[in-house]
DNA sequence: TTGTAAGCGTTATCAT
DNA sequence: ATGATAACGCTTACAA
C-alpha cells in the first residue's frame, strides 16, 4: 500500500539498505550479483527514490523558481516556455511565481522560494522588494533578473536595450517626418516603461524638437486605459500625426480606439508599438513592432542561472549581464 | 555564513530544539518567556524554516504539478494562470511541464512527479501513458484529468462540451442555409479534435445532409496546415460556402490564408472557430468564435485536486467530473 | 511547561 | 565488496 523505500528494496533483495542505495545510485563498487538482486527487487516492488528525501540529503532540490508578473501574458509565457525548456533539458524543474505586480504578492513567492525550496531563483523584479532579493543573494542563493535590473545587485541581469529600441522607433518617425509624436507609457518607475520614454525623448532632443508634455501618456500598461489615452490623444487640440505605444497590451487598446473611431493606421495616424504580438499581421492595417527576443531572454536567463548554480561554490564567477537589440519589423501602420 | 537551522535558534534562545519548533510552528505549549525568546532568537538570526526538511517530515511539499503540452500557448498559459491563482491562494506551489504532446517528454514528467516531489498532479494526458497515470492514481497520489479524458481512470475529469459546442455552431450555420460546410479538423485520435467533428457530423445527420468527406481536413492543430487546407478547400471544385475550424490556431492560419486570397470571411464565405482569441475582435471581418470557459476549468481542475489532497485518507471522495459549456460568440465572420 | 529522542528516506563515511 | 551508522533539518510522541 505505501510507497516501497530503499529498506524494503533492500530487504528485497536481501542486502544491506546501503548496498541498494549503491546500487540503484550507480556510484560505490558492488558485485554483479548483488546489482541483479538490487535491481530486480526494485523492477519488483515498483521502487521510485523519494526526491525529497534526497533533496534533503543533497541539500539540492533540482528545482528553480521563477517570479514574474502574469504567466498569462504573451510575454512571459514565451519567457517560461523557454526557461522551463532549458531547466527541463539539464533536469531541473521550475516552479513559477504570479506576482501582477503586487509587491505583496512577489513577497510572498520569495520568502517561500527563499526556505530551501529552489536551487536558484529568476525574477522579474517589481521596485519593492530590493533588500530582500540582495539579502537572498548574499545568503548564496543563485539568482538572475530578468527584463529589469535591481540596483546595487551583482547578479547576471538579462535585459532588452528598452532605450535604443524605442530610440530607433521614434528616430523612423522622424525621419518620416513627424513632429508630433505622441507616448503612451507604461507607468513612470518601472524601468521598461522609464527606458522606452527616454528612448523617445532621446531621438526627440537629437532632432532638436521639444517634446510637447501634453502628447505624453501613461496608461500602466494597460489595455482599457491605453484606449482612453488613444481617445483623448485623437480628440485634443493638436493631434499627434504618430504615436508611440510602449508596450503590445497597450498597443492592443490603441489600435481598437483607432478602429472605433475610423482613423486608420498608416493613413490618418502612423502607429508603432513595442514588442511584436500575434495579431499585428492579422490586422489591416498591419501593426509595425519593436521586436524582442523573448524567448532567447528566457534561454539565457535560464542557462545563466544553471552556470551560477553549477559554480556556487567557486567564487570566481564573474556576473555577465545580457543588454539584447530589439529589431524594428516595419509593416503597414507607418 | 549557513543557512541558521532550528538548532541554531534553540541555542540563541537557550531552549531545546523541540521547544523552539513548538514555538515557531504555533502549536503545543510553551511559556511566554520562551515564546518572546525563541522569536527574538529568530528574528536576530533571520531564521526561515527550512522547507524540503519540513517536507520530509509530513510528507507533502504543497507543491502540485501540472503537465500540459505548451504553456505559452494562450489556451494552456490561461489554464496555468488560473491553477496558480487558486493554488498559491491555498499555499501551493505549482511545477510545470510543457510536453509538446510529446509522451516520452510527458512519460518523463510524470515519472518525477511520482518521486514524491508533488501532493497531487493536473494533467491533460495524451494517448500514451494511461497506465503510467493509473498506476500513480492507484498508488495514492491525488489527480485531475483536465481538457481530456483517461480512459478508465477514476479521478475527476473537467472538460468542456466539445460535441454541443461545434454541434451549435454547425447548427447555426446549416439554419443560415449552409449546404457545403467544411472542417478543419486537428488530429484523429486526441479527443478534442474527435469530439469536436462528432458535433458537426451529428449536426449534418440531423439535417440530414450527407457529409462530402472532401470538406473534412486534418491539420494536425498546426496554424500552417490549416493554412494549406483553407488553400486547397478554395481552390477544390466545389468550394465550401462555410468552414468550422475546430480550434484558434488553425482559425489563424485558415484567416491568414483567406486575407491572403481576397476571400473577405462573411462575406464570400462563412467562418467559424472553436475557442475564442484575443485577434478574433481585432482583425476585419471580426471572427465568430466558440468560447471556451478557460480560466473556469483551471480554476475548477485545481480546486478538484485541492479537495482531494485534502481528503485523501478519507476513502468516500465520489469522483466529480465537470463538462462545462462553450458558448456561440457571433461576430461578422458569419 | 519543557527536554529528549525517534523517526521521515536518503547519501556517504567508516570499518570490516 | 559489503554492512552499520551518522547525518540532512524538521515534527511530535513521550517523559520528566
Amino acid at each position: 500500500m505505501k510507497k516501497p523505500t530503499l529498506k524494503d528494496v533492500a530487504k528485497e533483495a536481501g542486502v544491506s539498505l546501503g548496498m541498494a542505495s549503491r546500487v540503484l545510485g550507480k556510484y560505490g563498487s558492488y558485485s554483479d550479483v548483488t546489482k541483479q538482486r538490487v535491481m530486480m527487487a526494485a523492477e519488483q516492488l515498483d521502487y521510485r527514490k523519494h526526491a525529497i528525501a534526497k533533496s534533503l540529503k543533497m541539500s539540492s532540490s533540482s528545482t528553480i523558481g521563477i517570479v514574474i508578473s502574469n504567466i498569462s501574458s504573451a510575454f512571459w509565457a514565451t519567457v517560461t516556455r523557454a526557461v522551463e525548456d532549458v531547466a527541463s533539458k539539464s533536469g531541473y524543474h521550475l516552479i513559477i511565481g504570479n506576482t501582477d505586480e503586487d509587491p505583496q504578492k512577489e513577497r510572498a513567492y520569495l520568502e517561500t522560494f527563499f526556505e530551501g525550496f529552489v536551487d536558484g531563483l529568476i525574477v522579474a523584479p517589481s521596485q519593492e522588494n530590493h533588500t530582500l532579493i540582495k539579502k537572498m543573494h548574499s545568503s548564496g542563493l543563485p539568482i538572475v533578473a530578468l527584463d529589469r535590473k535591481v540596483q546595487g545587485l551583482q547578479v547576471p541581469t538579462i535585459t532588452v536595450d528598452n532605450i535604443s529600441g524605442s530610440y530607433e522607433a521614434v528616430s523612423y518617425l522622424l525621419n518620416k517626418g513627424h513632429r508630433h509624436i505622441a507616448v503612451i507609457a507604461g507607468s513612470p518607475g518601472i524601468m521598461t516603461s522609464d527606458h522606452r520614454l527616454e528612448g523617445y525623448r532621446r531621438a526627440m532632443a537629437e532632432q532638436k524638437i521639444e517634446v510637447d508634455e501634453t502628447l505624453i501618456r501613461y496608461a500602466d500598461f494597460q489595455k482599457d486605459k491605453a484606449y482612453q489615452a488613444a481617445v483623448e490623444l485623437i480628440d485634443q487640440e493638436n493631434r499627434p500625426t504618430a504615436i508611440f505605444i510602449c508596450n503590445e497590451i497597450m498597443a492592443k487598446g490603441t489600435y481598437q480606439a483607432l478602429q472605433d473611431h475610423e482613423i486608420v493606421p498608416g493613413k490618418d495616424i502612423d502607429l508603432i508599438g513595442f514588442g511584436d504580438t500575434d495579431w499585428a499581421v492579422m490586422v489591416r492595417p498591419t501593426l509595425t513592432c519593436i521586436r524582442q527576443p523573448i524567448y532567447s531572454m528566457g534561454l539565457m536567463a535560464c542557462d545563466s542561472l544553471l552556470r551560477l548554480i553549477a559554480n556556487n561554490d567557486s567564487e570566481n564567477r564573474k556576473i555577465e549581464n545580457v543588454c539584447m537589440k530589439t529589431e524594428l519589423i516595419l509593416r503597414d501602420s507607418c
